[in-house]
RNA sequence: GGACCUGUGGUGCAGCUCGGAGUGCACGCCGCCCUGUCAAGGCGGAGGUCGCGGGUUCAAAUCCCGUCAGGUCCGCCA
């Protein structure tokens, strides 16, 4: 046992796992000076770390190994002397004794202390990200990481995918997400762009024959960053043919749950499902938290021909706030602030008292709709009823987003509840031109009762895209594509793309589809968004290694930075005037 | 493009409302003491353009304006 598969010509094994079975033999191991506990000429206490955790050297004074030194120690592992065992520490029982101990690196001061007893600016430890990864919550995340990577393409081989890698140098596309451009030496002014996901290139391996496709794919995205949103982020990127939305959920939920239980050690029941229709109406959003009820009620009816001016509009959506009858009013104006913002006209607030309802709007009321307000979610005294009166969607996102503001957990509380969010509409918006534009992508298949919808109530027409979402966080999103020609040519024609246009952009995969193109539907969610939830993180730049900040900028590298002047020559650019 | 929060020795904070000497706390660092510590302890020491620029004032870390950096959010993310 004194050897093991960590061992190497440096080392016999990991400091963590040196314990009482050892006793008595003499181990090298290889680490960095965690802490120095010094005790006068003849004995100081080395905390010595790797990354499985930290083992106590005892050595005479004199040894010079001093805060993060780099240190290969060669001792006897000893029981610890009666009454100095430490229980907190993994190897608390024993120590090593008679020690050797060889500097193989000295060591400045670090910038910042490498324990987990403060939390350091994060610009400091961005500029030193070398000496972060050290510490043990960055350690574990990244492994975290690494297992839950192992654990989904298990789970995919296990199903019979087959990993593909494709091009980072691929041709541009317009439309959608904002593409990284990288400028070609060989063919002066022309370029190619990092994909902001694989996605034609997975339908174009469906045409190829490949029936069952993923890849651990790094997708760039040229747009503003945000706690969940990096320019480059990895996503479990999945294409399947001969299959319907129900099969590919089936794959995706699969490996997901199979990640879940390796990284916390729990495997989630089944996975919940509901409409996008069913999403925006009770939970106001398309990414529904389902840790906590706080649901959107309509009181449209109610105030139908109402006489108080604030619920003159479409729609009239109700929350219950429990024990929100103690907010302060500058907490209410704060959140009358947020839903405007939003663009909402404003916020009614309606505090459930023992003597009926208290609020600025309340004597403006009927009996009727003051006895709705009381009753909505089975109101208590005590608690507080918010109401937006606005055009439907309006109404259920402004009160959806005060839901969150209200209810949301912190991301390491609570249950992870996962829930499949179906039938999104297939267009979303109008356009500059007045074309509705595609919510997905504009390969999304329609629902196959809506067919008939897409020339005369394009706005109606349900797709068959479906979305993965845990406690609020969007993972992913997915859909059926079309392989028919007829349908994408109407939904193209929807969308204001000529057909002279659509092969313009994406010729080469609707040429693809004249030679025999399967039915296939796929799915793509986000790596990053879901170990960040694994680990309790609130932002993904705790669970990637070297992450950007919000302006685009890495603060270890300087990136980005000037190239020199003979790459841009190779490169054939010039720059416009600053400001132009 | 916009809103808000933050910026004080190497690190984490307090000081800012109500202007009055770079004042304080904790950690780290350096030196000395200490043979059982593990957030070791004791004594001593070094270390600061208070992000930067301007303004108000007899006087600015503190008030005002601008700017930079980091963060959270809106827009954006097919």
């Amino acid at each position: 046992m004194s050897k093991n598969h960590e061992a190497t010509s440096l080392r016999d094994c990991l400091c963590g796992s040196v314990g009482p079975t050892l006793v008595g033999q003499r181990v090298t191991v290889c680490g960095w000076v965690a802490k120095r506990r010094e005790h006068g000429e003849h004995l100081a206490f080395l905390d010595v770390r790797d990354r499985s955790g930290i083992l106590q050297v005892v050595v005479d004074g004199s040894v010079d190994a001093r805060s993060e030194y780099v240190v290969r120690v060669t001792g006897v592992v000893s029981h610890r002397p009666e009454g100095t065992v430490n229980e907190r520490l993994a190897t608390g029982e024993v120590e090593l004794t008679e020690c050797d101990v060889e500097i193989l690196s000295a060591a400045e001061a670090p910038p910042f202390q490498l324990d987990d007893r403060v939390e350091i600016d994060e610009q400091v430890r961005l500029r030193h990200r070398f000496l972060d990864l050290r510490r043990e919550k960055m350690q574990y995340n990244l492994r975290l990481r690494a297992a839950v990577n192992r654990s989904l393409r298990a789970a995919m081989d296990a199903q019979g995918f087959c990993e593909v890698e494709t091009p980072l140098l691929w041709a541009p596309t317009p439309e959608g997400a904002r593409e990284f451009v990288v400028p070609s030496r060989l063919h002066p002014g022309e370029f190619y762009v990092l994909p902001q996901s694989p996605q034609i290139a997975k339908q174009l391996l469906m045409v190829g024959g490949f029936d069952r496709y993923y890849q651990i794919a790094r997708c760039m995205r040229d747009e503003d960053l945000r706690a969940d949103r990096q320019f480059e982020f990895t996503q479990l990127d999945v294409e399947a043919s001969f299959v319907t939305q129900d099969d590919v959920m089936g794959f995706v939920s699969r490996a997901v749950l199979d990640a879940a239980e390796e990284a916390t050690g729990v495997r989630p029941g089944t996975i919940e499902s509901m409409t996008w229709a069913q999403a925006l109406d009770l939970y106001g959003t398309d990414k529904p938290d389902l840790r906590f009820a706080m649901l959107l009620h309509d009181l449209s009816n109610v105030f139908a021909s109402t006489e108080v001016k604030a619920f003159a509009a479409a729609t009239v959506k109700a929350m219950r706030v429990p024990g929100g009858a103690a907010m302060t009013r500058s907490r209410l104006d704060q959140l009358t602030d947020q839903a405007k913002e939003l663009g909402a006209k404003g916020l009614a607030w309606f505090r459930v008292t023992a003597e009926g309802l208290d609020s600025p709007l309340a004597r403006f009321l009927s009996e009727t709709e003051a006895a709705a307000i009381a009753g909505v979610d089975d109101a208590q005294v005590g608690d507080i009823v918010l109401c937006v009166a606005d055009e439907y969607a309006n109404a259920c996102k402004f009160l959806g987003a005060l839901r969150v503001t209200l209810g949301s957990p912190p991301v390491s509380e609570g249950p992870h509840r996962y829930v499949w969010v179906t039938e999104f509409p297939l267009f979303e918006g109008i356009d500059e031109d007045g074309n509705p534009q595609a919510a997905h992508h504009p390969f999304t298949m329609p629902h196959p009762d809506d067919l008939d919808l897409i020339e005369t109530d394009p706005v109606k027409v349900r797709s068959q895209a479906y979305d993965l979402v845990l406690n609020g966080w969007e993972l992913g999103s997915g859909s059926v594509r079309i392989h028919r020609a007829d349908i994408q040519s109407r939904v193209f024609k929807a969308l204001g793309i000529t057909d002279e246009e659509a092969q313009g952009r994406f010729g080469f995969l609707l040429g693809a589809f004249r030679f025999g193109a399967p039915p296939h539907a796929g799915f793509a969610f986000g790596i990053d968004r879901l170990v960040a939830i694994f680990a309790g993180e609130e932002n993904i730049r705790e669970v990637i290694a070297f992450p950007k900040t919000q302006s685009g900028t890495d603060l270890m590298t300087g990136a980005p930075k000037d190239i020199t002047a003979r790459q841009i020559r190779e490169l054939h650019l010039k720059f416009a005037p600053k400001g132009s």
